[in-house]
DNA sequence: GATAAAGTTAGGTGGTATCTAAATTTAAAC
DNA sequence: GTTTAAATTTAGATACCACCTAACTTTATC
């Protein structure tokens, strides 16, 4: 459904925008993924066409009910991931974070199967809250 | 350097050709692939492009040095990959070959860690032999 | 040698991610 | 209020990737 780099963009909006309550424009969306505005924009707009953002040109986004729910259904993954790779591996936070981003193509069931099999951690490294787990 | 579905041939071919010593065709290939002959054709020139296999028409393809520790490399992921999510979350065998292909995407030093953590485990769990580590 | 199977090549399609250049809108300064 | 600077958008181009079909070539078999 989503292309990897759609999933990068929509967990890093959704992290700043619904989590964290800050706004995000396309210039400052651009400087984040390393690329240019117009390429920012032209993301926005597939997003927007996929249903998961509501886009108004000039007025930024807002996430629909499903973005939402793919949103956090992303930051959940990323986050089960984290926890492993430092819990488990004893990676350092910061590596934990970018290897995580590596790993999200990891399927939702293995993500709750790895959920419950660390006993289901509440807080990922930096102390962030781990959403529900569906299994549970 | 190499793309998903590059090392997706590689590790086939790997598997089948230097671990098993069983020659593979392109029709074969393609066939396991889900491809037309064609295509899997193109793959294997990608492949010589970029210094991993020697291609000769007509006559097939042989691992360079560097295909084959490349090979290797593929193969050694895939199968602690295996391991963790067969010996540590409990997925049945099948699903851990397919759920480790989705993971393949994860570093060599991530992978490194893993093997670490897991204790350097010898088989993967069909039992066959997971490489040496690049930490040991 | 004829033929079937395997393999190859050329050329085309569709999708993704990126860019530049040029327009437009918004917001802030005067 | 106008001007101006910054943010944003649009259009159009490029490059790469993975796939295809169609037509050709080689190899091996009878």
């Amino acid at each position: 459904m989503l292309t990897e780099t759609e999933a990068r963009y929509l967990l890093f909006l959704y992290r700043r925008q619904e989590e964290e309550g800050r706004e995000v424009g396309t210039v400052a969306l651009a400087r984040e993924m390393g690329v240019r505005p117009a390429t920012a924009a032209q993301t926005l707009r597939k997003l927007a066409a996929k249903g998961l953002l509501r886009y108004r040109p000039y007025r930024g986004v807002e996430f629909t009910p499903r973005g939402r729910r793919e949103g956090r259904e992303l930051l959940r993954k990323h986050r089960i991931l984290e926890f492993l790779l430092w819990g488990v591996l004893g990676c350092d936070p910061r590596t934990a974070c970018r290897e995580a981003s590596s790993l999200l193509s990891a399927s939702t069931s293995l993500v709750d199967s790895l959920c419950r099999a660390l006993g289901h951690p509440s807080t990922c490294p930096c102390g962030k809250p781990i959403g529900r787990c569906g299994g549970r």
